[in-house]
DNA sequence: TTAATTTTTTGACTGTGGTCACAGAATTAT
DNA sequence: ATAATTCTGTGACCACAGTCAAAAAATTAA
């Protein structure tokens, strides 16, 4: 269940966040000050679409998912976003509702910031929202890379690019290869690229049987040709 | 040809941006003082993907494109945008590289402002930072909503949300329906949402024996029944 | 105006990938 | 341990929409 915990370890929370970085002690102990904390198990929800937003959710501890449901039931996730990364109102002049749900998929510990004090937070110190700016800018460019892909490529490119992606956040070089500890199942592989959950499978077969990558189990996953992966994105 | 041309008569570019109201003349002027103006012929280039990126465009007349290209040649819409929005660089601390082209798709007048000159005017006055969040907050937004209508939706419901977004941008209410003054070609609308051209015209020509829509030539759309639309997306 | 070019529509064909159904693996609970 | 549940892989089927080709319509040039 969701609940609101003690404030964490050593006031963890804001210092590990990247926008946070070039900031007095004082003043980080003043942010530090405003937050609330939250803890929520897996695949508890956050906040649903459609809910009032007024809170900044800064990650202290785990992983959630960003995503929208259709009409037909059918869930797309828009970000997986892990420890030190934030989510939630971006909108610090007028709070209006949530475009997406947010859920938790680990257990996470999270602190809060309403948007009244971010805002406060910015107007003194703007090279803060120069920071926030940044990463909401890295997140615009991520998006519009998914759009070009959703919208022009086949169900084995946009495999490939999900797996070229994961290779640069999970990725570990080995002699054999990259070696990508898959950190989702299938189903949100579907989820992510739009592709059905058999045709991911059948998919990874194919370029198995090419020897572009190697799967071993379901969580791990060999990429041994990276430049032929490359080519069909 | 693109040239740099005389400043824009009453140097109107800083005032019909959103981001820049709510400001001193003094300051506004001060602005003014500092943005560059430039004018495109239609069709022409203003960037390309992989180009060194340093500038933030404001539109001062006219319409552009934000697009990517695939390897197969493909292009793919990112954006449209018109008089008083904003494109470029939004990452102000470090400049890198577009991750798009952007093309005039009618005669445009620009006017620029460095990085650097908008990084010193966001860290002077704070709130238009804020601004600039709110906006770029919705670009998100809509390409979230573009992500999932890719990524799950079939080309009769893609087509759909297209014509409810030009409706919403575009759209008088008639006696007979909502008519619409298609701002684009078949191509640009195939472009925009992945579908091809053909089957653009296909859907369109469904959508109007059902009754929902009527297609008057090639540049004007009426929907007749908003409702019926709205349940495809 | 007619001619030339571009854009849009229509037709026929085909392949990709979605869906459904079920079997096999793997994980979790008892 | 066995049972129960969840996750993943495989086969069969077929509809949607992409491609190519060509006609029709609209726009532009002469």
């Amino acid at each position: 269940m969701k609940k609101e915990c003690e404030r964490c370890t050593d006031n963890l929370c804001a210092k590990k966040v990247g926008i946070f970085s070039n900031i007095t002690n004082d003043e980080l102990v003043d942010i530090i000050s405003m937050t609330g904390h939250m803890e929520y198990d897996k695949d508890e929800n956050i906040f649903l679409e459609g809910d009032k937003s007024d809170t900044l959710y800064i990650i202290n501890e785990g992983k959630i998912k960003l995503f929208k449901i259709t009409k037909s039931g059918k869930e797309q996730i828009l970000h997986i976003l892990s420890e030190g990364e934030f989510f939630g109102e971006l909108n610090l002049i007028k709070a209006g509702k949530y475009h997406f749900h947010a859920r938790a998929v680990t257990p996470v510990r999270l602190c809060t910031l309403t948007n009244e004090d971010m805002k406060n937070i910015v107007l003194k110190r703007p090279e803060i929202g120069l920071k926030v700016l940044e990463v909401v800018g890295e997140r615009l460019s991520k998006l519009e890379t998914m759009v070009q892909t959703l919208a022009t490529n086949d169900a084995e490119a946009r495999l490939a690019s999900l797996l070229i992606q994961l290779s640069e956040e999970n990725g570990k070089r080995t002699s054999q290869g990259i070696e990508i500890r898959v950190p989702m199942s299938r189903e949100d592989m579907s989820n992510l690229t739009g592709v059905a959950r058999e045709t991911i499978s059948r998919k990874l077969k194919k370029l198995e049987d090419q020897g572009i990558i190697k799967v071993i189990g379901s969580r791990k996953i060999v990429i041994i040709d990276e430049e032929e992966l490359h080519d069909y994105v």
